[in-house]
DNA sequence: CACCAAGGTGCAGACACTGCAAACTTGCAG
DNA sequence: CTGCAAGTTTGCAGTGTCTGCACCTTGGTG
């Protein structure tokens, strides 16, 4: 049959789990961004959704994180791929080439993105937490690079490298969950690490 | 005399009033680095700082802010000084310069910022918040760089070194607010703009 | 001294979020 | 198909954040 494999294991039970929490999350994002999340009670997303408020509480802890989806595991998967990185490879491409690897990996809908970017730019604080999943993120990438280069876990150069890569990630995103002119996410992506490691020379000095 | 020059024009009401405030702001940082934020109330704030509960919200909007004491202002002031610059300055060097410029001028008080870091160290998530007030903050660095630079305000080019810029001066302000061996600041923070420059090269790479 | 504006306070109410226990659904074995 | 065990949904009570409103107190001013 043309069944997915992961119907195989997948009772009513999950199926069924798996289709509130995309009602909820779906819910959350186009009232949000419809008037805005501060005007979006949980009772309304709760109530599109057609389950109680109760309810949004055991798949969500907050409205927030309905909307932005962070991914728990990103950060031990973001850990794992930077160690295995070739040796000889410099942090920076490590990290690039990674992050392309993660993006060509989960398949991620800019439809959705364009909505989700409506709603951060009303709330700019949300920019961290909607990207890597927040701060807590980041510092597992410097923990990760850390290791990598045999410095203490407090070293500048490390903290440094990842938070500049989460800058260059975040501002890829924006760019590309633009409604106008949506150009290939991988590409704005190498685009501002190709500035970063030439040490973001200004836009004339470049031929 | 001695006497500053704002107590001319300050009055004890103005002194009654600046004095609430950082009582409330004292309670709040201390409460929350003993107990951890998520174990302090506002009642708790507000009691210990001798007012009611409904004075603290006279002040701060939430517990965050009245513990991040977040500057309003800075957005603006950060665009001015940047586009006062000399023309012939590097964006990168401008902010740098202009940066070292505000943490001058500013008094920085050592040991408020190693308490906030211990709260910051168990809520990552405000770590933006708390050192450049916020992403909106760094927007409008964005924004006074593509001025400068005759961009459109949403190039890619000024938004990543405005967010470049933030990480560099998160991770000085984190290295700088360790308790043990706390270094100068204006020091931490030139170090990781000069790796910024030179593209981010390994540790090893550099002679 | 008398008035006024500004700050402090209490109260009611909206909303976010959590623990608990009852009701219900599904999966599975007998 | 029947019934039990496990997982899910839900209502309810309770805590805590935060806001608008009305009242009161007090410093500043003429």
């Amino acid at each position: 049959m043309a069944t997915p494999a992961t119907a195989r294991t997948e009772g009513l039970r999950d199926r069924k789990k798996r289709e509130t929490r995309t009602a909820l999350s779906d819910a959350a994002l186009d009232l949000a961004a419809e008037r805005g999340l501060d005007h979006v009670t949980v009772d309304d997303i709760a109530e599109r959704a057609g389950v109680s408020t109760r309810t949004f509480f055991n798949y969500f802890p907050s409205k927030e994180d309905a909307v932005l989806i962070p991914d728990d595991d990103l950060g031990t998967r973001i850990r794992t791929m930077v160690l295995n990185r070739p040796r000889h490879e410099p942090p920076l491409t490590a990290v690039r080439e990674m992050l392309l690897d993660e993006i060509g990996t989960a398949d991620v809908d800019h439809h959705r993105w364009v909505l989700r970017m409506q709603v951060v730019r009303q709330h700019p604080d949300l920019l961290n937490r909607a990207f890597l999943s927040g701060a807590a993120t980041e510092q597992q990438l410097a923990n990760a690079l850390a290791e990598r280069l045999d410095l203490p876990a407090d070293h500048t150069y490390p903290r440094l490298v990842a938070a500049a890569a989460g800058a260059a990630f975040r501002v890829a995103i924006t760019r590309w969950s633009t409604p106008t002119d949506p150009p290939v996410l991988a590409d704005v992506l190498s685009e501002a690490f190709h500035l970063l490691e030439r040490g973001l020379p200004a836009p004339t000095e470049q031929p």
